[in-house]
DNA sequence: TGTATAATGATAATGGTTATCATTCCACCC
DNA sequence: GGGTGGAATGATAACCATTATCATTATACA
């Protein structure tokens, strides 16, 4: 399961430092078709091929954040501490949210379970102030 | 984002029956190709295309979980209470937990962030006892 | 400067899931 | 009991995010 054997990155090459730079310059959480999309606009095109295998092995360098959405996986800086999101289900708005208890208490039943933890994923869905206040 | 307009479900005939009982007569967590498969063998062969929709609107209904994994979708007994799942990298094992403090420390976060949670998932990933010692 | 290997990019393929649509089933009415 | 409209089925096509293929290009370094 979850098996991908990922070659280490060799070159920091231009498409890749393009894709690092993008993803280092904002607080977004990005998708690959908005790397390409977003790279084209820019007039520095990056083949989506290379836009995925560029995710894959920054994040497999440490260089980037990937985590798994609902139905995508997004990327996000690494030079942020470690931190889980809230997901609006009406308008896709991301928030941001770290607990310090909550991480304790993960690694509490991992290790009472006999279990090797080696990550995690934590989402909370619903709807965002905004949202909410549109809906009532 | 994640907006499918659901029918409800008006009639739970023996196809949807059948899904049913599978999953209630098992603890484990079944995605739509091993429920096909698993009613083909038992001589009750039911389409892939309602055996999905069939999963749907049984998780609409209430009568069974679904829970989002890494890369499909599976499907659970909804007579036991909430928990979240550990799930081995390796082989694929589902361990379940359960944890009071966690599920109340997302209520207090989400109400701090001014967030309106409908649900979560946790999921922890790594190594069931079992292939932490076949590693070494 | 040559060579081996990594990376690129166009494109095909994959795999899970949803849409389409003709057919069948079923609840309800007469 | 037969007719009818909406729901469900199942075969199959389509969708969509992602990965594989492969010929070409770039790069490190012997
Ligand atoms: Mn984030
Ligand atoms: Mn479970
Ligand atoms: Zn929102
Ligand atoms: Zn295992």
């Amino acid at each position: 399961m979850i098996m991908v054997i990922i070659p280490p990155m060799q070159r920091l090459t231009i498409q890749r430092q393009a894709i690092l730079d993008l993803i280092n310059s904002s607080n977004r959480h990005w998708d690959a078709e908005e790397v390409n999309r977003e790279l084209s606009d820019r007039g520095q095109s990056v083949g989506i091929a290379t836009v995925y295998r560029g995710l894959t092995a920054l994040e497999e360098a440490g260089l980037i954040e990937g985590i798994q959405f609902y139905d995508r996986k997004r990327y996000e800086r690494a030079d942020k501490s470690h931190h889980d999101h809230m997901l609006c289900t009406v308008c896709g708005h991301i928030e941001e949210f770290s607990h310090e208890k909550i991480e304790a208490l993960q690694e509490a039943i991992a290790l009472e379970k006999d279990f090797e933890m080696t990550g995690h994923q934590l989402v909370l869905f619903g709807l965002c102030a905004v949202c909410r206040n549109a809906s009532k």
